[in-house]
DNA sequence: CTGAAAGCGCTTACAG
DNA sequence: CTGAAAGCGCTTACAG
């Protein structure tokens, strides 16, 4: 690997002319510019990125952390991120952090901290930050908490109106609400945003708790679903894969879809849409998140921190399928 | 941030000593040993990586390149190799390539030798390495090439006989053979393992082409198959997604399975266990894949690349499910 | 067991 | 427009 004195010898100049056509700061003439440049091409050298990161204290890298690259809300999040953030020259440093492990944040923090990273960008869902990083820092997936912190929020209060409203104008008399764990606040948004809707067009309504995610859980909430409740039209998933259990517990059952029981889906996942009938469901615009997680980071990082509103809010919107009445 | 001088300072030695204590080197008291090290803790000291870069010319960074992260297959992946690479130190340098772009493919190479990683684990799936990268290289998901470049592959040969043998012991008459296009090895090694098992067993076949693996691609194809073969009684799908769409046309057009159908998918993704019927597929165990590759690129670090057996086989199995008959 | 010093490959004032 | 030199924060022979 060539170095930038290399460059300099062939060239019969001085490293600091290179590094000044490198980095395409202060005056050089055409002549010596070319034939510098000319030298880079052929000798295909490529600057040590370590060396600028000492001097200059940043390191082109971003670093990111997710708990779960299964989920298809994860996967498309940082797809979204990566695209952004090569637009602007920088690089993603992966952390999975199966599990939402707080050790494993931590040592992810630390390395990042390490290796010079200019951002952070992570995901907040069961997680605490503890010793705050010194880098800029960017969270998504949270709720909507006006701590200060540089957030990028869906707004699922919205989410759960949005669900709630689909079902009251396609015409369901009664409605069941899964939920998650409330003390995350997404979740808690967004089943008090369905409250607040079925409430408001007074509609009657029964929750139903669900422990995770994952479809084992989905499974058997779903039973229960039709054992414990009755003289329920519709239902307001917890999200995608619940959605799809409900779907097929209802098929298995005997039961039409959507005539005799409409259901919501939360997500906007690739579950909602391979699904037979296919899941009418609140999509959260991952990509949408990434971008927006990529340029803010981008946005803090030139101007050194301190975003004037450091809270961004996505919108929510309705993917209306055949899971739900035609409007 | 607090420098190795600080640390030095602080504790009335040189810069060497400190140095020392960090890298469990040479021969240090125990009682110097003890204060540097309490005052590293106390002052949340991290050596800075670039500087270290700079001399070791070793990063602990690992490049890794995938096309799809919302394919379950690379999430899997993925997740493997950072698990793996954690263990060891390393760290993922991500990039997301997708549409497998030539252009971002050699751009993401660049970026990593800039970057100092210490190798490079990429997916090979309808990409060309160009100038082969000066690091390690660890390329999976490729075909079973003996080209001396070091490969994780999954041993889809077998993969194709598993799903025709599946069959054969189901009871199957006549199967239709789906494939995605033969110029990538992997798929044409899963073709032809799966006409040889047929071919061996006497039993009849017919062959249906599909274009790729997105939904869309996968419902006409599912539609066709329909229109297109009469009298078979079992598929192999070209992957999971195309298995779940066959399973609900047959739904749709009153067919049962796996009674009157019989369908055995390719991949081993969270699809085929979320279907109703679930799906009896050939698992390619990616994680596996993933360990695999993360333990490989490490012990190239270590012995200074050229391994004595570049390739490293990953055999596939059945996941018997309900869209086959009982064995 | 410990320290002084060179050097890793850059960038950026400072001079000219 | 160009160059000599200092310095970014480490590690590692080399001396002692």
């Amino acid at each position: 690997m060539p170095t930038i004195h290399d460059i300099a010898d062939l060239a019969g100049v001085s490293v600091a002319t290179v590094s000044r056509v490198l980095n395409h700061t202060g005056r050089v003439s055409d002549k010596t510019r070319d034939k510098i440049n000319a030298i880079i091409k052929q000798t295909n050298y490529v600057p040590n990125q370590a060396a600028r990161t000492l001097y200059q204290k940043r390191s082109g890298l971003i670093g990111v952390i997710i708990p779960d690259l299964n989920n298809p809300f994860y996967a498309d999040v940082v797809t979204a991120i990566d695209a952004t953030l090569q637009q602007s020259g920088y690089r993603i440093l992966l952390a999975v952090n199966t599990g939402a492990n707080q050790t494993k944040y931590d040592e992810s923090i630390a390395a990042f901290e390490q290796n010079n990273v200019d951002g952070i960008i992570s995901s907040d869902f069961s997680i605490t930050p503890t010793n705050t990083p010194t880098k800029p820092l960017v969270l998504f997936n949270s709720g909507l908490i006006d701590d200060n912190i540089n957030r990028v929020v869906v707004d699922n209060y919205s989410g759960g109106q949005l669900a709630a409203k689909t079902l009251i104008k396609s015409g369901a008399q009664k409605v069941v609400i899964q939920h998650g764990p409330l003390s995350l606040p997404p979740i808690r948004e967004r089943f008090e945003g369905a409250v607040a809707a079925l409430t408001h067009a007074h509609l009657d309504y029964e929750i139903q708790l669900v422990s995770d995610f994952t479809l084992d859980a989905a499974r058997s909430a779903a039973e229960a679903l039709f054992t414990t409740f009755h003289d329920f039209d519709a239902v307001i998933a917890a999200n995608d894969i619940h959605a799809l259990t409900i779907a097929q517990q209802a098929q298995a059952n005997q039961i039409k879809i959507p005539q005799a029981l409409q259901i919501v889906g939360f997500d906007g996942s690739l579950y909602a849409e391979v699904s037979q009938p296919s899941l009418t469901t609140v999509d959260q615009h991952a990509s949408t998140v990434g971008t927006t997680a990529g340029e803010f980071i981008v946005d803090l990082i030139k101007h050194h921190s301190s975003a004037a509103h450091p809270l961004r809010l996505v919108k929510p919107s309705v993917r209306l399928r055949e899971s739900t009445m035609p409007q």
